[in-house]
DNA sequence: GAGCTCACG
DNA sequence: ACGTACGTGAGCTCC
């Protein structure tokens, strides 16, 4: 028997679209739906091998059972923009690859499968994220369920339906009892699911639901009565339609497993390389054409490959589960040696060999993430020679909405085929130039991100200093003082739960002890501490929840999670990221250095815990309000360029212009709502978010903001052309030039719009203020080895450097610092950078 | 692996 | 009528 396919496309997408992010190809072409979608597909005819498919889509005219539906109640909200968008371009892919398109005016995608597979005689599988569909199960359909959005695939036949307790067609009945808000099928108001399988059990069908309605009492009885009419309309609503007037025959065009070039071209258009290298393609067509890297087997063969790649100019080299490398023109394998086989190189002669190479001044170095070699060399006393030029920050600047952790990432997002990481990275570099230059991201990469992989490097490999000893302290304090109050937290909820478990809190709290429940999350109860606060006085549980989160976050996060990671002579190594915010920031990971507690007093007690190196002391030096300075000086609000000129408080100057009232007069709590009206300027303001803030009404901070912008006239002004900006051009960019796409503004969704819109006004200030700080650190460094000082910067939080410095040196290395941090940008207002020092991190700030 | 919570600028 | 403050990373639960 024969074995057709059936593909409920707009379930389908539908569900792709909403599993997978935003994906787009480089011409802003949405295809996030479309690759989820294809991905299915593909696993799907691996696994099925049918000999036709066909995919059936709704058409948008309304259909006689939504016709039906309208005159009762709203109608179905349109589909998204950008998955309208995507239909198309699917549709055209599928007819490429032999997949007949089903559809027909006024009948939805399940109304055609119902009907074909109606009239088929193949095995039929119906593929559907729609379980209305189960109703057309018969000895020769299936429905192929998908799950967790399309990932996964479950198989309904009758008997696996039966587990769940129906028969296909109690399906309808199902539907109309409890009803599909999906679907917009009302069903019986007050039954849900499982009500309605209760009642399919015992009756069978909706009509002798309805025969013996006597038999139901109270509630029940009351809401089936009165839902009779509804539940009639929806059996009407729910049933699919078996006898369509669909012209496709499905064995009419058998599905090729071998596909048309045309197949590949539409899918490198939309950037899926990987799939269109995984298909086969029909005689005569081209295969992918793969440069082959020749194979380096011994230690004479490397010597060669090495001597023709310095000849080339380029050392190209990319070490991770296969070590690839080459120049212009040529790329090798180098096989390492094992112990089994006994052939190729060792892995340690292999890194002494190429570090001449490497060390080369003349020869141009190309990688993938060059600080992670500076690691990797450094244990052979291998020093990258000059600039080692960097794919990663290359694509990074040219689009920093994407990020790429390998070079195999990176490949196949540019379409590359080539097999092997040294042609990659050659064939990357050229396209990577180009594209830096029309985006003029040059300066950016060679002036700032380029010099910055050694300042960064470096302090990587200093480390920060822990003083152990405070910490196996503060560790068995706070696990003595979690204990205590897991115990009586325990004692006042009656029972014993996994306090770590939002869940289980949410039931002890807002079921077992009745305390008033707040906002809402996706899959409960909020119990956050906003939450968390406000029921203070309500239930003596509550403080002692407050703690025991407060205590086992720092203790875990900041003791527990440190301790792995402190090496032999007690420093942490974290590892900054250089690729991976949008806006231009810096990320550190592993550990996160950039979020060491310091807001509240228990958190000042972690951060005491980092210190200089013995007989040093940490010199500390943080920018004043430097997103603020940029406003005034990028908006030339001359109001705020005289305040910052003033150089009195900012946010007293502010307040006392907002509230009308002389500076000495200002109060606490004006000065606070000043502060954060400034805070939200920087953040793209709305006046739901101050007010949130604020706990204000919205009218409220509404006036805030218009009083604001009447004081600061060209902070509005500036607000406006960011958005604006960003709307004609698509983008938005720091003082520096670097560039930060906004597809959001795009979008036919009010929230993403709107979220665009604050990206815009945010990201001039925010990656300005990280160009800026980037641009002190490698004066730093350059300063600090030229003056021939052993102080090492070792750390970077955004706006604040720390330098690990000998005593002997501090003055001299403060002075340097903060004239490094106040002079490396020319602005309208000061830059002012405040310097301290101590014996730790708290302490020096 | 997603969702929640919470630490930082 | 809608649903948001900007940018991150880590630990934990629960599926």
């Amino acid at each position: 028997m024969n074995t057709l396919v059936l593909l409920d496309s707009n379930s389908l997408i539908n569900r792709a679209f909403y599993a997978l992010p935003p994906l787009t190809n480089r011409q802003g072409q949405q295809t996030g739906a479309i690759f989820g979608f294809v991905n299915m597909f593909l696993k799907l005819i691996d696994k099925y091998k049918p000999d036709y498919v066909v995919a059936a889509f709704d058409r948008k005219a309304p259909t006689f059972r939504k016709k039906m539906y309208e005159g009762y109640k709203a109608t179905r909200k349109p589909m998204p923009e950008e998955l309208a968008s995507q239909l198309e371009p699917l549709k055209r892919l599928l007819r490429a690859m032999k997949v007949q398109i089903a559809e027909l005016d006024g009948f939805e995608a399940d109304d055609i499968l119902g009907t074909l597979s109606k009239r088929s005689k193949c095995r039929t599988y119906i593929v559907t994220g729609d379980r209305d569909s189960l109703q057309l199960i018969d000895d020769k359909t299936t429905v192929l369920m998908t799950k967790k959005g399309i990932s996964e695939i479950v198989e309904y036949d009758e008997a696996r339906l039966k587990e769940d307790g129906f028969t296909p067609s109690q399906i309808i009945d199902l539907k109309s009892l409890m009803g599909d808000s999906s679907d917009n099928i009302p069903g019986v108001a007050g039954i849900g699911e499982g009500t309605a399988t209760k009642l399919l059990a015992e009756y069978g069908t909706l009509d002798n639901v309805y025969a013996h309605i006597d038999e139901t009492k109270g509630a029940l009885n009351r809401k089936l009565t009165e839902g009779k009419e509804s539940a009639y309309l929806s059996y009407r609503l729910a049933t699919i339609d078996r006898d369509c007037p669909i012209e496709t025959v499905p064995e009419s065009q058998p599905f090729e497993y071998e596909f048309d070039k045309e197949v590949k071209d539409i899918l490198l258009e939309f950037e899926f390389s990987k799939i269109a290298d995984r298909l086969t393609y029909k005689e005569g067509v081209a295969p992918v054409e793969a440069v082959k890297a020749e194979t380096v087997g011994d230690e004479a063969e490397l010597t060669a490959a090495l001597e023709k790649i310095k000849k080339s100019g380029v050392f190209a080299f990319d070490v991770s589960s296969r070590i690839f490398i080459g120049g212009n023109g040529c790329s090798y394998e180098v096989v390492i040696s094992d112990n089994l086989l006994g052939t190729g190189v060792d892995y340690n002669a292999f890194l002494r060999a190429i570090k001449p190479l490497v060390e080369d001044k003349e020869v141009r170095k190309l990688c993938f993430d060059a600080k992670t070699y500076m690691h990797l060399f450094e244990p052979y006393g291998i020093k990258i020679g000059g600039d080692c030029d960097d794919v990663m920050l290359k694509a990074y600047l040219c689009d920093s909405n994407r990020t790429f952790k390998s070079l195999s990432a990176l490949a196949t997002a540019y379409g590359e085929n080539a097999e092997d990481g040294a042609s990659a990275l050659t064939s990357l570099d050229a396209v990577l130039d180009a594209e830096m230059k029309e985006k003029e991201q040059e300066e950016l990469y060679r002036d700032l991100e380029l010099p910055l992989v050694r300042v960064l490097y470096s302090m990587e490999q200093a480390g920060f200093k822990v003083n152990r000893k405070y910490l196996d302290e503060l560790n068995a304090e706070l696990t003595a003082e979690a204990e205590r109050l897991a115990a009586e937290i325990t004692e006042l909820a009656g029972e014993a739960f996994n306090l770590n478990s939002t869940q289980q809190l949410a039931r002890i709290l807002f079921e077992k002890l009745g305390l008033k429940h707040g906002k809402k999350t996706k899959t409960g109860y909020s119990t956050n501490v906003e939450v968390l606060e406000s029921l203070k006085n309500e239930h003596p549980i509550i403080p002692a929840i407050l703690g025991y989160r407060e205590i086992v976050k720092l203790k875990s996060t900041y003791l527990d999670g440190m301790l792995s990671l402190i090496d032999k002579n007690g420093r942490v190594h974290t590892v900054f990221k250089q690729a991976v915010t949008a806006t231009g920031r810096l990320s550190s990971t592993e550990p996160n250095l950039q979020n060491i507690p310091v807001r509240k007093e228990s958190g000042k007690r972690i951060r005491k815990m980092f210190v200089p190196a013995d007989g040093n002391v940490l010199v500390c030096g943080d920018y004043s309000q430097i997103e603020l300075r940029l406003m005034a000086h990028m908006s030339g609000d001359e109001t705020m360029i005289e305040a910052f000129n003033e150089g009195a408080d900012f946010h007293r100057s502010t307040a006392a212009k907002l509230f009308g009232v002389p500076a000495d007069a200002v109060t606490q709590d004006m000065r606070r709502s000043a502060k954060a009206v400034n805070f939200g300027i920087i953040y793209g303001i709305s006046d739901f978010g101050l007010s949130e803030d604020l706990g204000i009404s919205v009218p409220q901070a509404r006036r805030y903001m218009q009083n604001y912008f009447e004081t600061y006239p060209k902070v509005k002004r500036f607000m406006e052309d960011c958005v604006a900006f960003a709307k004609s051009n698509g983008y938005v960019r720091t003082l520096r030039g670097r560039k930060r796409y906004i597809p959001e503004l795009q979008s036919s969704v009010y929230a993403t719009r709107a979220f665009g819109e604050r990206v815009a006004m945010n990201m001039p200030l925010q990656g300005t203020a990280s160009d800026i700080i980037k641009a002190a650190m490698i004066d730093v460094e350059d300063r600090l080895e030229k003056g021939g000082y052993k102080a090492k910067l070792i750390m970077q939080v955004h706006d604040e450097l720390i330098v690990d410095c000998p005593k002997e040196e501090k003055d001299e290395v403060s002075a340097l610092l903060k004239d490094c941090m106040q002079n490396v940008a020319k602005l309208d207002v000061p830059l002012i950078a405040d310097v301290g020092s101590g014996d730790n991190w708290l302490d020096a700030k």
